[in-house]
DNA sequence: TTCTATGCAAAATCTTTGCAATTAG
DNA sequence: CTAATTGCAAAGATTTTGCATAGAA
């Protein structure tokens, strides 16, 4: 099974920057490149477990999370959930955002090109260099609604 | 010294929700009342410590933090720095999002009319019944720039 | 008096680190 | 051979809980 172009990319940036592959990482990575939104720790561990010659113990899924987000091919998601996601990035297209079920804790994501415009505009007039942004809706998804 | 408005809608809506005075509670709520933006559990304990008759231990921190939070009374901030920080919520004007130096770890508080707006008019036309909305601008601030 | 507020210490949760063994280059 | 990767267990850090005491209504 070929992986896809994320994963290329990712591990061209691992070599680059001088590292070695790994069985724990490589299995992280796939993972990833088949999300469409944002997971956590914990999330990514169970998922890899049990499956043959693809797990990562939880300390090297923190490592390893830890050094994409340094190489900016993952990004960090805080949804207000204890605990932190993480989700590949695709510097072209899919860049979305996050609605978040108070209730259930669902997550979804979103995209909204009039808010990008907004934050792109605003990013000038501020006074910090910004490299990131994050935008996270609260409130209750349909399922939640009638309680 | 009069407390302001927000102290006075905070202690209407305790005592609505059956709740009784405490010095502990009454001093974080004084403590918010004068901050512009968010502190963390930590910076408000310390914030408080030695100020004769104002203490309130960690544990009542986060427990008054918790009940402000589900009177929305505060706001949780999450900024990526591994606490999370709170902040009083005005209804009517003050309404800002916050700016975060990933160099140094400041914070700043922004607001941005345009902004507002597209999160508006998005927040019609997703499938979540909206009640909060948060947004985080990453980067670098201007001391941090000349790295 | 009765129920809430608070402090302290212990527990729980999430994340990071130390160390030894393994493995890629 | 040398340096990176991993797993396991221990340590850290933040937040929550249990319990007894003090305090408000």
């Amino acid at each position: 099974m070929r992986s896809g172009a994320w994963v290329q990319r990712a591990e061209a940036a691992l070599a680059a920057a001088g590292r070695k592959r790994g069985g724990a990482r490589r299995a992280v990575l796939e993972l990833l490149e088949g999300e469409t939104c944002a997971l956590t720790a914990v999330q990514i561990e169970d998922a890899l477990r049990g499956q043959p010659r693809r797990g990562a113990s939880r300390a090297s899924v923190y490592r390893i999370l830890d050094e994409l987000e340094r190489l900016r091919l993952v990004q960090r998601v805080e949804t207000g959930q204890a605990m932190v996601r993480y989700e590949r990035v695709c510097d072209s297209v899919e860049h979305h955002h996050h609605l978040v079920c108070d209730k259930c804790g669902l997550v979804m994501p979103f995209s909204d090109p009039g808010l990008e415009r907004a934050i792109d505009n605003l990013s000038a007039r501020v006074p910090l260099a910004v490299s990131e942004h994050e935008i996270v809706l609260h409130g209750s998804c349909r399922d939640c609604r009638d309680d």
